[in-house]
RNA sequence: GCCCUCGUAGCUCAGGGGAUAGAGCGUCGGUUUCCUAAACCGUGCGUCGCAGGUUCGAAUCCUGCCGGGGGCGCCA
């Protein structure tokens, strides 16, 4: 690798004028400017101060001794801005990075082993089963089905889970809202007055109870929202019942295991688990009320016992709505308290996803169903518009919008891109023209700046899976692949493959240069959920 | 009141210690005998909410304030 041996020729230097190394390592970066070369280096200025020296003239000092024996493909480094070390290079690196991308190929390409196998369950949407889930929902569907395919892609072996919330008081209201509607009486306060509650009551035939008919009716719901999700390709490995944990005897066993901690004491007629000791400001919270029933926290914490001490998942990502802001503290000490290490659980909460007319609410009736908006638009364009934000970020989607303008929505433009190589395929198997293999072709024919700059970009999508995956930010892949499309529109525009006046040996170089693209677009695309067509 | 989170171009959003802050949409104009014009090129667009602090360097980190959103149940 390029950085490898930057870095290290940057160590020797700065070991060779007496400097000790910053404490952070050797950074190299891409310099924002193309002017200010391929990779940067700010060492000098890092390590100028301890040194009690100036920077730019330690920079000056350590171009020097690095021009004297550069590295490979180095063409010139220079010191640049306050103290820089800039490294240009020659065209000769991109065209090894070609070599790697294609001899890796849509397997290979970007993938990493810092999972080191580690099982991961990535739990995500979870809506309750009282309604279709909403665009709201699904922009987080996009998301956690993502970070799905790049921490795979990273080396965890990745589990899909869906929560489905089919017990307690909202399972009954909705119940009670089947029955109503089954006898033709007005909905209850509290209830659910959605239209597809009301279509699904007519098929109710069940007995005249709140349970029993809200249990029946979350069941249908959540064969729907299972038909949602494939409708945006997202495939569950489970759908776990919350029911079915209560049905058990897992939080009885739960609440023992905390028990035998010391943890739990009852007052006021209720059982309280003491949480003060794992970062809880409220200190305790009820796990059993007065009444009986176990809360819904202590149906959480048997349902992570499972997670973590029945499945054996090594780390639990939860992602959640912002609105659950306040279940974070007391699950988590919760999880720590039955002596799971802390780190083991990461819950992502995910800003709020209005629409410009509101925010969706499934009571008040006003959320937009996802599957109404994949009909429109399509599974494509919904998850790369839905992953083009991060979840830091609140977003507004402006629907109307989004349909007049799915024509020219981000996605074609990505896909369209793809489908120009395709179609490149084809153009050349019309015309007899035949890619030879890459060790016979001459590579240091493409030096024109659209096809450096193709190159340039797939150079750096192996670090921006990385990034990705640590950052839990699989948005940067669509951002990154949006770059790729645009730069590749530009290499197709000004750069003939074939035609007229194109040497037969620059139209094998580029055959290749077409070749990591298409890499490029396949892996990018294949992370984020959406395909790659080959026409359009 | 307390806690969390966000505030970047007219709009929707990237960038989250590095050099002159970017894209799409929207505006206006241009490009096609050749691999699909779902494309390309040009054009304008900014007190990075405000004020301090840390740093060689802050849109980025810290503190306070302002504004938006969310949360503070023996609900789920």
């Amino acid at each position: 690798m390029i950085r490898d041996d930057l870095v290290s020729a940057l160590a020797a230097a700065l070991a060779a004028v007496g400097v000790d190394p910053p404490d952070k390592g050797i950074q190299l970066e891409r310099p924002a400017r193309r002017e200010h070369g391929d990779w940067s280096s700010n060492v000098a200025m890092m390590t100028a101060k301890k040194a009690g020296r100036n920077p730019r003239e330690l920079a000056t000092e350590l171009a020097e001794r690095l021009r004297a024996d550069p590295p490979a493909h180095v063409a010139d480094v220079k010191v640049e801005g306050g103290g820089f070390v800039n490294f240009h290079l020659a065209p000769s690196w991109l065209h090894a990075v070609l070599g790697d991308i294609v001899e890796a190929g849509d397997d290979g390409y970007a993938t990493h082993t810092i999972g080191t196998g580690e099982r991961v369950m990535i739990e995500f949407v979870s809506a309750n089963p009282t309604g279709p889930v909403h665009v709201g929902n699904g922009w987080f569907a996009s998301y956690g089905d993502a970070l799905g395919r790049v921490m795979e892609r990273c080396g965890y072996r990745v589990q899909r889970e869906y929560y489905v919330n089919d017990t307690g008081g909202q399972i009954r209201a909705l119940g009670g809202s089947i029955l109503a509607r089954a006898k033709g009486e007005p909905v209850p306060e509290g209830g659910y007055a959605s239209a597809f509650v009301k279509v699904l009551s007519s098929a109710y035939d069940g007995p005249d109870d709140v349970t029993a008919a809200g249990r029946w009716a979350a069941e249908h719901i959540v064969g729907f929202i299972r038909h949602q999700m494939e409708a945006v390709h997202i495939d569950y490995d489970e759908w776990y019942s919350q029911a079915s944990i209560e049905d058990s005897e897992a939080v009885g066993e739960t609440v023992a295991l905390l028990a035998d901690k010391g943890l739990v004491f009852e007052r006021d007629g209720a059982m309280w688990l003491r949480t003060a000791d794992f970062g809880d400001p409220r200190q305790e919270r009820v796990i059993r009320k007065a009444d009986g029933d176990y809360t819904y926290l202590a149906g959480d914490l048997a349902y992570h016992r499972n997670k973590f001490m029945v499945r054996g998942f090594d780390r639990v990502i939860n992602v959640w709505g912002a609105d659950h802001h306040g279940q974070v503290a007391s699950l988590a000490a919760g999880v720590e308290a039955m002596g799971i290490a802390r780190d083991r659980l990461e819950i992502r909460l995910g800003q709020m996803i209005s629409l410009t007319s509101g925010r969706m609410s499934k009571r008040a009736g006003n959320a937009v169903d996802l599957d109404d908006l994949v009909d429109e638009i399509g599974p494509d364009a919904m998850r790369l518009l839905s992953l083009l934000n991060s979840i830091d970020q609140s977003v507004t989607i402006d629907l109307d919008k989004v349909r007049s303008e799915s024509k020219e929505s981000p996605v074609y433009y990505v896909q369209y891109a793809h489908t120009r190589i395709a179609s490149i395929g084809r153009v050349a198997d019309e015309r007899g023209v035949v890619r030879r293999p890459l060790e016979s072709v001459d590579l240091g024919l493409l030096q024109h700046e659209r096809e450096l700059e193709v190159l340039r970009s797939l150079s750096e999508l192996p670090d921006v899976v990385l990034l990705a995956c640590t950052e839990r930010a699989p948005h940067k892949v669509a951002t990154w692949v949006r770059e790729l499309a645009d730069r590749f529109h530009g290499f197709y525009h000004d750069c003939y493959v074939m035609g007229e006046g194109i040497d037969p040996e620059l139209t094998q170089a580029r055959l290749w240069l077409v070749e990591a693209a298409r890499v490029g677009f396949k892996v990018g695309l294949d992370l984020l959920g959406v395909s790659a067509p080959e026409s359009m």
